[in-house]
DNA sequence: AACAAAAAAAAA
């Protein structure tokens, strides 16, 4: 907190009794003056500036009643940024900012230096200083006998940040006869330095404040500052350069993303006390001692075949040779010209992900990048991919190296979880053989915003589309990523609303020349070409040439300033897959099925709703024993579900020690479609856009088995959730219409119309393409309804995409210089950021609930939890401390609430009864806790949550069950 | 009226 206005402090509701500050004659003593040791190396601080600089106050303490020089925090500031600058940024960050200055790294270097030295000059302005009037009173006294009178109090309260930026833009223009447009593009680096750039507006506004920046000895002392600073970090004789040309907007939010992190770190008075060692160099030392940041990762590459460094890095792999996609990877990194884009479309299992990370290898050792972002769509699917990550660490770390996770739910993965408290007590984490790891998790790169500057950052993929979302502290995203090869996977989950942030952030991140490995299922021809043109923007290139349109699946497509289609070798055998339709009554599941099983096997049921896979399971249930049997969906509690995944993945997945069952039916929803490594024998799928049905179909004869049943030996595909075949066009079962839009599902039953198998892999690519063509025709007949649904898929998109304008980042090439670019057209980002508006997932209200038992009167932790039975208290603090264990433990038993609950406007009234439901005051000081919603289930796990509806007095009563077996159900009971 | 899965949220 930079000002004494404490009024947000943590402290202070609870703090009635706190010590009242020292008195003032006592507390305002700089305590510098007195600390000046004999020995000091260097530059004395306080040699240097005047006696009125000196005097101004930067940072004030209440509770200790210290204060500390403004010129001190911006000196302390400036040589941290030259410590980041050379310790933390990585060769392909300096090159790139030095590229875009159009100066030396040196040079660069001083740029970034100056701009941290004069980030708070805006302090120096009688409406900053006048702020402390009523608190440190002797503080102003003082300022004012050196000339500096800020008795007059300032109502208006223009951002220090912003004075900052006129400050320094002005000085830019008389000092230099830079133009005004040119120096708003350096200037703003001090301006965004609280992760919101001022608009234009209040900019002009805050120039024409007179009153609030001073006259006289103010302009003096800033000056002084100006050129004092300018001098120490070399900046005077660069100026002239920079001031002919606009210094472009990527450099700007890289420089800005540093100046906070240096800021951030001198504001912290652990690391550079206000009574520390005076002279720079010792604080500097001191404080880079006890960050311990490790430096940026070097790739170094024993190695160019691609089979040799596939052993090195996972030697669990060896004797087998690297694998097609591997081998055209590692490749193409080598022969890239400039630091490219690469799509890379092939099917789970092929290796995508070892060999995305040895080009990343390969990329980061010819292009200089410190690091790697992998991005997943999924918390789940990025939990494994952390584990996966930090085994290949061991084999390809030569010294020690930051990583994180990062993600929602980061702090419940057991492994990140023990690097974390590692990181606090200094001591190795246990686990994994410390020896071994040199990926450590350092103490300052912790918390969201902080974690994504680590060196190799696991994560959801949203983590890097934060990075084009108008959001505060944007830039330290943007640093986060400028000098890492950043890899995101199963690209084809995202919607048309994340695509437009994916986009802006290909954009921006070309711009930095920052590699990308994009790794997808089949893609459409249009979500290719996006990706490259996207990337292309960023580079400067309007017209990329396009990949070759041809249907071929695996494939990888490469864009370097020339597009290239890398030639993959196939290594699959094909096989022809059956395909038949059959009629939507459950009941005809059951005699399919134990026919097609009679002589064993392994089935799969996905079904588009949560509802119809419990019709299915429960139409089973009675002529199938218990054990054969699994129901899968959203709706379990999340240990309950892992468990249930890990289940699946034990008896039907692909390892040495998998135990497959004779006979198994496992039905579902969609989470048997998402990156579970699971083989059916027969799989049946109600009808679904053509990609994500060939999703489905991935999990048939997925590995190759040395034997199958004998009745399942070929695959076979049975089609339902259409409820009539022989009509004209097939019409679709209505959850499926509202889930997926009628016409991809149309263009779905259009693309497999007649057709009575599937030939994979071939069919995959054609399939796919066809069921995205903006010409596919209609098949005969089917006219009418196809036009319908053509419009309302059309409006769908479009509206999809407006939505997602709101909050977009403009693009590099859109603006000239940060100023007001993270403002959203009649709201402030503030407000956006607390009421979560600024999101790059489309999403409708969803509710997600941590479980609680009800017994009697005592509330328990749910079976599944690590703590099974244990009594919470209620009504007292809890969660803390000796408790935090069980509080952690509770937070991982969430559960998804039905969207029938979540409706249009019934989501306030939905939270207000659970709040109502159990008393979680005492547990709001649990972080695990804090903010939770909880369902306390009876022990029958039943919950009755009754909602107003309609008129006043009119309440709705929905009835909740959750079982182990079928998962969560919701029945609305009768109006009362 | 009812329809998957998925993510997220502290600074200087
Ligand atoms: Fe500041
Ligand atoms: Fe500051």
């Amino acid at each position: 907190m930079e000002t004494p206005d404490v009024r947000h402090s943590p402290h202070c509701s609870q703090n009635a009794s706190a010590p009242a500050p020292p008195a003032a004659h006592e507390k305002e003593r700089p305590l510098t003056v007195a600390a000046v040791a004999a020995d000091d190396a260097g530059t004395v601080q306080n040699e240097v500036w005047s006696d009125a600089a000196l005097s101004a106050w930067g940072k004030t303490d209440r509770f200790t009643g210290q204060w500390f020089p403004v010129v001190h925090h911006l000196t302390d500031s400036a040589a941290m940024a030259e410590e980041l600058f050379d310790h933390y940024l990585p060769p392909a960050a300096r090159t790139m900012l030095s590229d875009l200055a159009g100066v030396s790294v040196q040079e660069v270097r001083s740029l970034a230096a100056f701009l941290a030295g004069v980030h708070d000059i805006g302090k120096i302005t009688p409406q900053f200083a006048s702020q402390v009037s009523q608190t440190f009173p002797t503080v102003l006294a003082a300022m004012k006998r050196h000339g500096l009178d800020a008795s007059r109090p300032y109502p208006a309260r223009i951002p220090h940040a912003t004075l900052s930026q006129v400050i320094v833009q002005d000085w830019l223009q008389t000092e230099y006869a830079a133009d005004p447009r040119t120096a708003a593009t350096y200037a703003c680096i001090a301006g965004g330095h609280h992760g919101r750039n001022p608009s234009k507006l209040s900019i002009v506004q805050a120039r024409n404040s007179p009153g609030a920046l001073g006259s006289g000895t103010w302009i003096e002392v800033r000056q002084e500052v100006l050129q004092k600073m300018s001098a120490r970090t070399g900046a005077a004789q660069v100026w002239p350069m920079l001031v002919s040309r606009r210094l472009p907007p990527s450099a700007q939010s890289v420089l800005t993303g540093l100046v906070i992190m240096a800021d951030w770190m001198a504001s912290n008075t652990d690391y550079f006390p206000y009574d520390g060692p005076l002279s720079t160099p010792r604080r500097l030392a001191q404080a880079t001692a006890l960050l311990d940041l490790p430096q940026p990762w070097r790739a170094h590459l024993e190695s160019t075949d691609a089979t040799t460094l596939l052993h090195q890095r996972f030697p669990q792999l060896a004797p087998w040779p690297a694998r097609g996609v591997q081998r055209s990877l590692v490749e193409s990194a080598q022969a890239a010209r400039s630091a490219p884009i690469f799509i890379v479309e092939a099917p789970m299992g092929v290796g995508k992900t070892e060999g995305a990370l040895l080009a990343a290898e390969v990329l980061a050792s010819r292009f200089g990048q410190g690091g790697v972002f992998l991005g997943l769509p999924t918390m789940a699917t990025a939990n494994p991919m952390f584990t996966r990550t930090m085994r290949w660490l061991d084999n390809a770390l030569g010294e020690e190296a930051s990583v994180a996770l990062t993600h929602g739910k980061a702090a419940l993965n057991d492994e990140y979880d023990s690097l974390l408290r590692a990181s606090w007590h200094g001591d190795i984490h246990d686990g994994h053989d410390p020896a071994e790891s040199r990926a450590v998790v350092n103490m300052w790169l912790r918390g969201a915003k902080r974690a994504g500057l680590s060196s190799f950052v696991i994560g959801t993929i949203d983590q890097a589309l934060f990075a084009a979302l108008k959001a505060k502290h944007v830039a330290l995203r943007h640093l986060g990523l400028a000098g890492k090869v950043v890899i995101v996977d199963e690209v084809h989950s995202a919607d048309a609303y994340m695509r437009e942030y994916l986009h802006r952030l290909l954009t921006w991140l070309a711009s930095w020349h920052v590699p990308v490995i994009v790794m997808s299922a089949t893609l459409p021809p249009a979500q290719r070409e996006g990706f490259i043109t996207a990337y292309a923007r960023g580079v400067g290139d309007l017209h990329p040439a396009l990949p070759d349109a041809g249907d071929s699946y695996p494939r990888v497509t490469l864009y370097d300033g020339d597009t290239h289609d890398i030639p993959v070798s196939a290594e699959e055998g094909s096989a022809l897959v059956s395909l038949e339709r059959m009629g939507d009554d459950p009941a005809l599941i059951v005699d399919r099925l134990s026919a097609l099983l009679a002589k064993g096997g392994c089935a799969g049921v996905v079904c588009n709703t949560v509802r119809r896979a419990q019709e299915v399971f429960d139409a089973l249930h009675g002529s199938v024993p218990d054990d054969e049997l699994i129901l899968i969906h959203s709706r379990f509690l999340a240990p309950e579900r892992l468990a249930r995944e890990a289940d699946l993945v034990r008896k039907l997945g692909n390892t040495k020690d998998v135990q497959r069952p004779s006979r198994l039916i496992v039905v579902g929803t969609q989470v048997l479609e998402q990156s579970l490594d699971i083989d059916f024998d027969v799989l049946i799928s109600d009808l679904a856009p053509i990609d994500l049905l060939l999703q489905r179909v991935g999990r048939l004869h997925r590995h190759h088995r040395a034997s199958r049943p004998e009745l399942l030996r070929e695959p076979l595909l049975l089609v339902r959730g259409v409820t009539d075949w022989e009509s004209t066009p097939p019409s679709l079962a209505r959850s499926t219409t509202a889930i997926y839009g009628a016409s991809s599902t149309l263009r779905a039953a259009a693309v497999l119309n007649e057709q009575i198998s599937i030939t994979l892999p071939d069919d995959i690519a054609p399939l796919v393409r066809r069921g995205y063509d903006p010409d596919l025709p209609p098949p005969a007949g089917w006219e009418d309804r196809w036009r319908a649904a053509e419009q309302a898929a059309a409006n769908a998109l479009a509206v999809k995409r407006q939505r997602a304008q709101a909050y977009l980042l403009p693009a590099p090439h859109a603006v000239s210089s940060l100023d007001g670019w993270i403002d959203v057209d009649g709201g402030d980002p503030d407000r956006a950021e607390r009421e979560g508006h600024a999101q790059v997932r489309d999403s409708e209200d969803s509710l997600e609930v941590i479980v609680v038992d009800r017994v009697g009167d005592e509330l328990r932790m749910p079976l599944c939890s690590a703590f099974p039975g244990t009594v919470i208290p209620q009504g007292q603090m809890w969660g803390t401390g000796q408790d935090a264990r069980y509080a952690r433990a509770l937070a991982a038993c969430t559960l998804r609430l039905p969207q029938e609950l979540c409706r249009e406007g019934m989501v306030g009234s939905l939270i207000e009864a659970l709040e109502g439901m159990v008393d979680a005051s005492g547990w709001q000081q649990s972080p695990w806790l804090r903010g939770q919603l909880f369902l306390p289930l009876d022990d029958h796990g039943n919950v009755a949550i009754g909602l107003p509806r309609g008129g006043p007095g009119h309440t709705e009563l929905y009835l909740l069950h959750y079982d182990s077996v079928r998962g969560l159900t919701a029945e609305k009971a009768r109006d009362h």
